[in-house]
DNA sequence: GATGCGTGGGG
DNA sequence: TCCCCAAGCAT
């Protein structure tokens, strides 16, 4: 048996019960679910795409939404330029595809907010359609079982686009489940910190096991949190959510020591059309 | 191609 | 406590 077949039964019996996976859901509704998946996990977006799809169906009902709505309605599912590009988006659709998610790769690329690895996986997904996703999790599995190395390199290139296109399997359906599977592998099994190398069933197939585990190089150390411009934007963005008026730069003042740093996240959120100036130079969600 | 962009949970 | 990481995208 294949490595691709062993997993795809695998997922067969033991996919996690994920809403968006439920008979009945849309391609729309599919997007919706891959953008908030965008670096955030599953378990916390799955009551927020509930509720989400709940009050906006579909694309028409999205796009006659205000963006003060859709960065509410996001909550806390972080990267809120997420909400208003999907909005955006819906909008995009309504007015040059006839409120239908197209089916094309290139078409669903231009959408602000889809990039390579959304498109694929709407495609495979929402379409059953054969595509080449490539997440950080199927990255991980194809270096681990079939390269040996515990880490995939840092960015993803054209070797390791045309290695994963070889391991999808030619015919559409099995294509996608294979996506599928190979993803839900990486998320629960062969996970990035903690991998569950007792209960794989490819554990005599891996070639990172059959060469010992070796450990890859630590790798530079990404941005610290804590003091960033994110961080402060992060509290600026909660302050006016949960405001019920517009807020004076004199009260923004106060949600961080640092008014410089406030004023320069500010900046940058009004550039990003995450916050609007009011003609009384008073700040608010764009409404 | 490197960097910026939230938030929360786990080790 | 601190650090890592989580179905990436845009620039």
């Amino acid at each position: 048996m294949t490595v691709q077949s062993a997993l795809t039964r695998w997922f067969g019996k033991t996919a996690r019960p994920l809403p968006w996976r439920e008979s009945g859901v849309t391609p729309w509704q599919i997007l919706v679910s891959e953008i908030m998946l965008q670096q955030t996990p599953a378990i916390r977006v799955a009551p927020q795409w509930l509720s989400w799809i709940a009050r906006w169906p579909d694309a028409k009902s999205l796009a006659n939404a205000s963006p003060a709505d859709a960065i509410r309605q996001w909550d806390r599912l972080g990267y809120p330029n997420r909400a208003l590009r999907l909005r955006q988006t819906a909008q995009r659709i309504v007015e040059e595809h006839g409120g239908q998610l197209p089916r094309d790769e290139a078409e669903l690329r231009k959408l602000p907010g889809i990039g390579e690895y959304t498109a694929a996986a709407i495609l495979a997904f929402a379409y059953e359609q054969r595509s080449v996703v490539l997440d950080t999790n199927v990255r991980r599995v194809i270096t681990r079982v079939w390269h040996g190395r515990e880490r995939q390199p840092a960015t993803l290139g054209s070797e390791e686009r045309t290695f994963a296109e070889g391991l999808v399997p030619s015919t559409a359906k099995a294509a996608a489940r294979w996506s599928a599977a190979v993803m839900e592998f990486g998320a629960v099994i062969c996970t990035a910190k903690k991998p569950q190398c007792s209960h794989c069933i490819i554990k005599n197939e891996c070639a990172w096991r059959l060469a010992g585990f070796p450990a890859s190089e630590i790798h530079t150390r990404k941005q610290q949190f804590h003091g960033t411009d994110r961080q402060v934007r992060g509290i600026i963005m909660q302050a006016l959510k949960t405001a019920t008026k517009s807020l004076a730069m004199s009260d923004l003042e106060l949600v961080w020591q640092d008014s410089q740093q406030v004023h320069r996240a500010l900046d940058s959120l009004v550039s990003d059309e995450l916050v609007e100036v009011t003609k009384n130079g008073r700040y608010r969600l764009p409404q």
